[in-house]
DNA sequence: CGGTAATCTAGAACAAGTTTCAGAACTGCT
DNA sequence: AGCAGTTCTGAAACTTGTTCTAGATTACCG
């Protein structure tokens, strides 16, 4: 737990480039653990399972993904890359950037819904991840302020405000979705605040809204 | 996991008020969780040591708190009343009720600050918190929202509005601590978010800012 | 005080995540 | 093909959360 001596680590896309064998066990692994977590959430994602429903030992499947909880991350990664996909063929119709914002988050939401329990896998994952995941909960929320950013649709660079406002949105984004899997909130209850913190987009927009108060 | 079997829950203040030995022993239990938190975090607070060093059995331990879950989200519940009771004494000096409330909210940061191991066992077991944990969870929810509402300062009742832009801070305020505690945001970066988030309160002021995109 | 039910204790037992290890299989290289 | 190093397998072991059980204590009530 102190030390991270291990030498390779096949898991990330670095060092050594994976052989195809490699790679299929790899998939094959993502593939059972989202199968498992459909099913029955996170506690059903059981390691011994993952491993020999994907035909691999123990051993490997730990090799490959050092965790559950990185496995789940990771898991949440390549679910996350075909949301994006599939949210850049539609792109939202509003007007306003943050009304984009607010329709996307609400597909994405809606997506999520038709899988509760292997949501429920991944983003209990993802904010279980203490600092030895770090690295591969950063990748997921770079994807997500992808798929913000995309649907604002922006002229130019962000400005550091509406980076702010990203972070924010994503924020209510992951902790909305939470107390909605753990049955404390309605979807509606989400829908509005998500909508809510929508605005902050359209209200920190440079030129838009009324400069009120601009200067914190 | 399924049913709900046990007769009698002495953890919860409900049914039978506890005699006094039995609220020794709860107290008793709490702070050694927080004691064994603040050295090590979520990791370090072990069920069995938590019973041996409080002087009570496992089974008396899973009795008065039928989880590590249950026994965190308590201990948070704790530990945010005396904050609650800590921040009414020093009210915030803002002008406006948004800064007030993010002066609020980083005294709690700052506070926090100062014992990150236990914010982590606390703030991880209550997002990690699953259904079975949820009026416990909703009660720290409560609480905050209490805490919020009370740096508002507001003339009358909140308007649904302002609920929700309530709601919306409390997901930043767990979700940015969440990002600090596992490294991955600068406390100065959680100070631009929550300040940015508390723009909300003042935007959804009736009568205050510029009525511009209210009709979501 | 005596009796009865609830509570508490000590400890074993079980479940699932994680680690470890010896040997088999595979890879790349000559 | 033959060899060296890595990877993979299979299985056991270890850790920690959780459950279970039998008996000791305690609380309540007449």
């Amino acid at each position: 737990m102190t030390t991270e001596s291990k030498a390779a680590r096949p898991a990330l896309p670095a060092s050594p480039p994976l052989t195809e064998r490699q790679e299929a066990r790899r998939r094959r692994i993502l593939h059972t653990s989202a199968k498992l977590a459909s099913r029955g959430g996170f506690d059903a994602v059981q390691m011994r399972e993952v491993a020999e429903s994907s035909g691999v030992a123990l051993g490997t499947l730990y090799r490959y993904f050092p965790s559950k909880v990185h496995l789940l991350v990771a898991t949440m990664q390549d679910q996350l890359q075909h949301m994006h996909e599939t949210l850049r063929k539609r792109p939202p119709s509003e007007q306003d950037p943050g009304a984009r914002v607010a329709q996307t988050l609400m597909r994405a939401f809606r997506a999520l819904q038709r899988e509760p329990h292997l949501a429920d896998a991944m983003v209990r994952a993802l904010t279980f991840a203490d600092r030895s995941v770090s690295p591969e909960v950063d990748t997921v929320s770079r994807l997500t302020t992808a798929i913000i950013l995309d649907a604002m649709r922006l002229d130019g660079p962000p400005t550091p405000e509406q980076l702010s406002a990203v972070r924010v949105i994503e924020h209510t984004w992951h902790s909305a979705l939470i107390t909605w899997l753990s049955g404390r909130a309605s979807i509606a209850q989400v829908k509005i605040d998500i909508e809510t913190v929508c605005r902050l987009i359209d209200v920190t927009s440079p030129g838009a809204g009324s400069e009120a108060g601009v200067g914190a």
